[in-house]
DNA sequence: TGCTATCTTGGAACCGGTTCCAAAAGATTC
DNA sequence: GAATCTTTTGGAACCGGTTCCAAGATAGCA
């Protein structure tokens, strides 16, 4: 006589449970919201039973009509391919069923209209509150967000004129710190790679503690470069040009690469990799983003790892905060970086021919087109 | 007098659209159905026009409830950190915006308990179907779906006795592709190394296809490895017993690993690392999954490629198909691998101490908790 | 014992849509 | 011009819950 399970189509409803239970919806319902002491004990072990009898599982669509608590939160991500998306991801899907909230993922691909598309399907199912990892142009959608004061944390970057939480790392001080590194490992040329700076904070940010910390040091040479990571090809030129121009400066200090983050890391590494050249002996790298490759690519990668996990996790517990109906002034939470020394970033000292501008330029005299051809 | 803003707390409903337009609730839920033909010209324009005005959107919740269709899909990823499950659930999502469906992800974490609790809460809000990367093991509750006729489609693994759909990867014919590479580029020791067999059927396949094409060489020795990669210890320590064991069988040959995952590469390529070997020089490596940094570490990984967008891509149309009513018999969508060759499995020929078993066993006698200990 | 105060309980409206069915309007036929 | 058939149109019930409010039961107090 029972239904044959508690999936499919034949839902157990609200109504069912109180019939078989002999009460009404309203004390079902009220035990569903865990209003026990405005129960009866007799009536409580009664709903408990036929609830577990019947295998009922409340729809989350009906309860979210009424109430409102749809128990749903929104993340949208710029770029599913960034292994910095999925690592904050991860900590964030954890946070959610550990708080009973089920994440509804909307990729934008660094896309304006597919992130107004996604915010419009989200907005369609109520999710109580969104994750917002935004690929920073045209942020009206947005910006009307924000005057509905709907809940709403931003990761990573900022979104001028929104008063959102944020929280994502210190990238002024991350940048700091590995410029900091490098300079002292004795590199003078120093050169941050970087996605375009245009709408997106935090690589501005990182742009800055890279030129504040350049700035302690006047005999030696900052530049930054802005790359296209979907196409290796230019990277590779742009990298190699910049050596080129240092030698043309006449510099005879030592190069050193600072990736802005993951995605240019690897184009970086492929870059050198198909000019032939190595790191440390011809070039320093530092990269932001610690990946699983890191400790691999020569005698490793040095890198500024942002606490990923952590940031995905906090984000939903701020979120989740303000989703309860917190209405204190904006907060902003950078994490801290933390640097991890391998041999991309050796000490030049006692090796007079590491990573000289000089001696690269030599390598890499050949035609460019050339070297672009190469996979 | 309009409404601030269409997102936030002040939701435009249906009711409103049908008032402003002076039409009933009826004739606009004809509207948003589609159902132009059944309605005037004058009042889809009426219609058209205020919902426009009123920036209206209907709550997905509400049309979910009586219809049941939520345009939903529940997403079942056994391992979010591993690349594969990235890369597919990059295809799904955007199968699912291409079909104005939207995903809810969930992470089991390859564990019995969140898988079983994830399906639960996935079903609480009707998803319509279900993308379910399985743990493979204790799988009752899928199969109680399976009885419930609810559409799924699997990704990658099995499970026995039920008859669901599944896309991915033609194991055994990758796997003999790759046996047979190794083979011909020389190797005659092949390791299979995998993540633990047991409920997971595509790692069964890549055994059968290894152990297929391996039985066409009676000449040579073929075994297969079981490693916890949460743990990179002992993937060293497994590895190295392999080594030793191959040399003290008094075997002359070449050794090659044939790594079943990206997870299993990342453990091998590092526990190679620890023990200072090199491919090929030291050791053949074929790796399952073309990973981003497959080409950088030493002189290139070669992989065998997986066509993880398609397959992403392919299950959620599969899905969709299911959803729509199709009741055909199972199915089961196999792609075809591609082999990337790369320098870690250069051919032995001409080259007499390449990849020699007893090369590497003298290369490795220090005592293994040294080995171990070093990151 | 009678009369409030408190505790349980359920009826009914409601959330924002869809859908069944009947009524109204217009078109066709004789 | 009446009768019939289509084509619009809307009223009301419904989906599966929540919540307001009143009624019934029990307890407390004079």
């Amino acid at each position: 006589m029972r239904q044959s399970t508690k999936t499919g189509t034949d839902r157990v409803t609200i109504a069912q449970v109180a019939r078989e239970a002999g009460v009404s919806k309203t004390s079902v319902s009220r035990y569903l919201g865990g209003e026990f002491d405005a129960l009866s004990a007799r009536l409580r072990d009664q709903i408990g039973k036929t609830i577990a009898r019947l295998g009922y599982q409340p729809s989350q669509m009906a309860r979210g009509l009424k109430g409102g608590r749809t128990r749903l939160i929104g993340m949208l991500v710029a770029d599913i391919l960034n292994p910095y998306s999925v690592a904050v991801l991860h900590g964030a899907e954890a946070a959610c069923q550990k708080h009973g909230y089920t994440l509804m993922l909307c990729n934008t691909g660094n896309d304006e209209a597919r992130e107004k598309q996604s915010l419009a399907a989200l907005h369609s199912y109520s999710v109580e509150g969104l994750l917002f990892n935004t690929q920073g142009r045209n942020v009206t959608p947005l910006r009307e967000l924000g005057q509905a004061a709907f809940p709403v944390v931003l990761l990573d970057r900022h979104v001028e004129g929104c008063d959102f939480d944020l929280v994502g790392l210190d990238n002024v001080k991350a940048a700091q710190l590995g410029t900091q590194h490098l300079l002292a490992q004795g590199y003078t040329d120093i050169a941050l790679v970087v996605q375009p700076l245009y709408g997106v904070s935090s690589r501005q940010g990182r742009q800055a503690g890279f030129l504040q910390a350049m700035a302690q040091r006047p005999d030696c040479h900052a530049e930054t470069l802005e790359v296209d990571v979907d196409q290796p090809g230019p990277v590779a030129t742009i990298v190699r040009e910049y050596f080129l121009r240092r030698a043309a400066a006449g510099s005879t200090g030592r190069v050193a690469l600072l990736a802005g983050n993951g995605m240019v890391s690897l184009q970086i590494a492929l870059a050198l990799q198909s000019m032939t050249l190595r790191f440390p002996d011809d070039v320093g790298l530092l990269c932001f983003d610690e990946l699983a490759w890191s400790p691999l690519v020569g005698s490793g990668i040095s890198t500024i790892e942002q606490p990923t996990y952590d940031i995905g996790f906090t984000a939903i517990e701020r979120l989740l905060v303000r989703i309860h109906g917190e209405r204190s002034v904006r907060m902003e939470m950078l994490l801290d970086p933390r640097l991890i020394c391998r041999g991309s970033t050796a000490s030049v000292e006692g090796h007079p021919q590491r990573a000289l501008v000089r001696g690269i330029a030599d390598k890499i005299s050949p035609a460019p087109t050339a070297q672009m051809g190469r996979i």
